[in-house]
RNA sequence: UGGACUAUGGUGUAAUGGUAGCACAACAGGUUUUGGUUCUGUUUGUCCAGGUUCGAAUCCUGGUAGUCCAACCA
C-alpha cells in the first residue's frame, strides 16, 4: 500500500474536488480531524471496472489522509443478495491492493434503525400505509406535478405502532403495508413525498435468516449507517445528488441534538465511470450471462473485475487508469483507449518477453546442418537493467508467422520474401530463397539461408538489417491454444444505442443487445506455437508475446492443454501503413 | 415542461480573477535485434449572448445543450 503510492504519486498532481474538500475539513478541524469513509457494495452481484473508480476513490482518500475506509455490505434488500457476492467483492477488493478496516453490514444495524423507525413514529414523523404500491405511486404526483396525501397519513401513532410490530413478525402480507416518512407531499424533490422507510419481505436474509420481516429501504438505512460508524465523508455517484437533502434529514432526525454539530457525515458525489464500447450496468451484464451471450462474469470479455483479471490486466494498470481519467462532476464517456494505453503502460515495465507464432507457417533454413540445436540466450525484459534471461532452442526448422511471408511484397514490407534479409530474433540473420506451395497455391514451406557469422553477440550480427522476426523451433516447442478478444460491442456507447434501438423496435434488452455485440469478438486459435519455457507459467504471470501482444496463462489451462488470452494487443503502426 | 446538477481540443482532465497546461488519440521524424519501447516535433479547445472588472475558462444574468429524479432497488 506505501509503495503504490511512491510509484504512483510521485508526479506533481492538482487535488480533485474531493480531495480538496477533504483538506479544507482537515484544516478547520471538523469531526476532531478525523476522516472516515466506507465502501458500501451491495452484495448482488460482481464488481466491475466502475466500482474499481468508487474503491481507488473510498480507499484512496482515506489512506491519503491518515484516515480509514470501512467495507460496508449494503444488505438491506434480501431478495437480491446472497453470501456469494460478499466473498467475490472481499477477493476483488484485496486484487485491487486495498484492506479495508472492518467489515460491517447494513444488517448489523436493523435493530438500531428498527429503534429508530419506532421513535419516528411516537414522535408523529412516520405512520403506516395500507395502500398498494400503485395507488402510492399515483399520489405521488409527478416531477413537474405536486403529489397528494394518503388517508393514512394522520392515523393515530398507536395504530401505526402496532400495525409496524404486525409487518415484522409476518402477520402482513408483503405489498400490503409500508411505513412512510411523514415529510412533504409536495415538494420539488420526489424523495422529499413522504418516502417509504420500510417495506415487507419474507425471504429470508442471508445474514439475519427470518429473524426480520419488515427491511429499511436504502434512504432509510444508508445515512444512518453512516453516522453509526462515525463515517465523515460518505463518498458516492452523481446520480445520489437528489438524495442529499433527504440523507441530511434523517441523519438530523437520528443525531437528535445529540454530538457535536460538525460530528455528522457528509455526502459529496462524484462521476461514475462510462466507457467507450462498454455496457456498465449490473442488469444488462446479468442479462449477457444468463443469455449465454458471453462465457459467464470472468469471461474476459466483461467489465468486471474478475474478467480484468482473468484476461491478464494488472490491478495496478486499473488504478493507473482510474488516476488517469480523475474525479469531477461532468458526466463523461471515457475512451476506452485510454485503459489500453494504461494496461500497455504497465505490462511493458514488468511482462516477460517470449516467443509464440500464432498462425504459423514451416520456415526451412536450407544451409543449416539437420542435427544441430543451439541454445539462443533471450533476454526477459529488455525495460529492466538487471532483467535475467532464458534459453530459446535453434534449429533447422523453425514456425514463423504466416504474416511475416509476402511472396510478392510492397516497398516497405520489412519481413520475409525472396531476395531480402531479416533477422531472427536473438539467432541469425537470414535471407529468404523462395517458398512451397500446395496445389491451391497455399504456402506450405518458406526456405532461407542463414548467415553463419551473423548469430547474436558477434560482431557481423550488428549489421543493419530492416525486419527482425520472431520464431520458435519446431522440434523444441510447445502446441497452444490462443484466445483472441476484440471489444464486445460494435457501438461506441451501447448504453444510448441500445435505449435507441428499444425505442425503434419496441424490442427486448436482449435482441437490441444482439444487434450491437461484435460477432468476432473471440477467435480461438488452437494451432498455435510457444516456447518451452511457457510449460511453467501462471495465470498471473505477465507475458509479452514479442510483436503481438501482452498475454496471460488462462485459469482453465493445463500442462496438455495451454490456453493463453490475449490481454491486449501490441501498438500496430504496420498495419495502419498496410490498410 | 417542476427541481437538482453539468458544459475547456476528437476523448478525459488542469488552470481556484492574472501566460489556457497535461494525458490519451491522430500525424511527421530520430533511435531501436519487438513495425514494441523511447525521444523530438505538429495539428486541434474555454457552448452562445450580454454584464461586472485594469484583467473572465473562472464571478453575475439570460439562452442553448446534456445528465439525474416519479422501484415496496441500491
Amino acid at each position: 500500500m506505501t509503495e503504490m503510492n511512491s510509484t504512483e504519486g510521485s508526479e506533481k498532481k492538482s487535488l480533485n474536488f474531493i480531495e480538496q474538500i477533504v483538506e479544507k475539513d482537515l484544516k478547520e478541524g471538523k469531526n476532531g480531524g478525523r476522516i472516515q469513509t466506507r465502501f458500501p457494495p451491495e452484495p448482488n452481484g460482481y464488481l466491475h471496472i466502475g466500482h474499481a473508480k468508487a474503491i481507488c476513490m473510498d480507499f484512496g482518500i482515506a489512506q491519503k489522509y491518515g484516515g480509514v475506509c470501512n467495507l460496508r455490505f449494503d444488505d438491506t434488500n434480501p431478495t437480491k443478495e446472497d453470501v456469494e457476492y460478499v466473498e467475490a467483492i472481499k477477493e476483488d477488493i484485496q486484487w485491487l491492493g486495498y484492506q479495508w478496516g472492518n467489515e460491517y453490514y447494513a444488517s448489523d444495524y436493523f435493530q438500531q434503525l428498527w429503534d429508530f423507525a419506532i421513535r419516528l413514529i411516537k414522535e408523529g414523523k412516520a405512520y403506516v400505509d395500507e395502500q398498494t404500491s400503485e395507488q402510492i405511486a399515483e399520489q405521488k404526483g409527478t416531477p413537474t406535478q405536486p403529489g397528494v396525501e394518503s388517508p393514512y397519513r394522520n392515523r393515530p401513532i398507536e395504530e401505526s405502532l402496532e400495525l409496524f410490530e404486525k409487518m415484522n413478525r409476518g402477520e402482513i402480507e408483503e405489498g400490503k403495508m409500508v411505513l412512510r416518512a411523514k415529510i412533504d407531499m409536495a415538494n420539488p424533490n420526489m424523495h422529499f413525498r413522504d418516502p417509504i422507510m420500510y417495506r415487507v419481505v419474507k425471504t429470508p436474509h442471508h445474514r439475519t435468516g427470518d429473524k426480520w420481516k419488515a427491511y429499511p429501504m436504502y434512504d432509510f438505512a444508508h445515512g444512518q449507517s453512516d453516522y453509526f460508524e462515525g463515517v465523515t465523508h460518505s463518498l458516492c455517484t452523481l446520480e445520489f445528488v437528489v438524495h442529499r437533502p433527504l440523507y441530511d434529514l434523517f441523519v438530523d432526525w437520528v443525531k437528535d441534538g445529540k454530538d457535536l454539530d460538525d460530528n455528522r457525515p457528509h455526502q459529496y458525489e462524484f462521476n461514475k465511470l462510462n466507457l467507450s464500447y462498454t455496457l456498465m450496468s449490473k442488469r444488462n451484464l446479468l442479462i449477457l450471462v444468463k443469455e449465454g451471450l458471453v462465457n459467464g462474469w470472468d469471461d474476459p470479455r466483461m467489465p468486471t473485475i474478475c474478467a480484468f483479471r482473468r484476461r491478464g490486466y494488472s490491478p495496478e494498470s486499473i488504478r493507473k487508469f482510474v488516476d488517469k481519467i480523475g474525479y469531477t462532476t461532468y458526466d463523461a464517456l471515457n475512451d476506452f483507449a485510454l485503459l489500453e494505453s494504461a494496461v500497455r503502460e504497465d505490462l511493458n515495465a514488468r511482462s516477460t518477453r517470449v516467443s509464440a507464432v500464432l498462425n504459423p507457417v514451416k520456415l526451412i533454413l536450407t544451409n543449416y546442418p539437420e542435427d544441430k540445436v543451439e541454445v539462443m540466450e533471450a533476454i526477459n525484459n529488455p525495460e529492466d537493467p538487471n532483467s535475467p534471461t532464458h534459453t530459446i532452442e535453434f534449429s533447422r526448422e523453425l514456425w514463423m508467422e504466416r504474416d511475416d511471408f509476402m511472396e510478392d511484397a510492397p516497398k516497405k514490407f520489412f519481413r520475409m520474401t525472396p531476395g531480402q534479409e531479416v533477422r531472427l530474433k536473438n539467432a541469425y540473420i537470414v535471407k529468404c530463397t523462395g517458398c512451397k506451395k500446395d496445389e491451391n497455391g497455399n504456402i506450405i514451406e518458406v526456405y532461407a539461408e542463414y548467415d553463419p557469422n551473423t548469430k547474436s553477440g558477434m560482431p557481423e550480427a550488428n549489421r543493419k538489417v530492416k525486419g527482425t522476426l520472431h520464431w520458435v523451433s519446431c522440434n523444441h516447442c510447445l502446441k497452444a491454444e490462443v484466445r483472441l478478444y476484440d471489444r464486445l460491442w460494435k457501438v461506441e456507447n451501447p448504453r444510448d444505442e441500445m435505449a435507441a434501438i428499444r425505442e425503434a423496435k419496441n424490442c427486448s434488452a436482449l435482441e437490441a443487445m444482439k444487434e450491437m455485440i461484435n460477432p468476432d469478438s473471440l477467435k480461438v486459435l488452437t494451432n498455435c506455437y510457444v516456447e518451452k519455457f511457457l510449460a511453467d507459467a501462471k495465470p498471473l504471470d505477465y507475458l509479452q508475446f514479442q510483436r503481438i501482444g501482452y498475454f496471460n496463462v488462462d485459469k482453465d489451462s493445463t500442462p496438455d492443454h495451454l490456453i493463453f488470452n490475449r490481454t491486449v494487443s501490441l501498438k500496430d503502426t504496420w498495419s495502419k501503413i498496410n490498410k
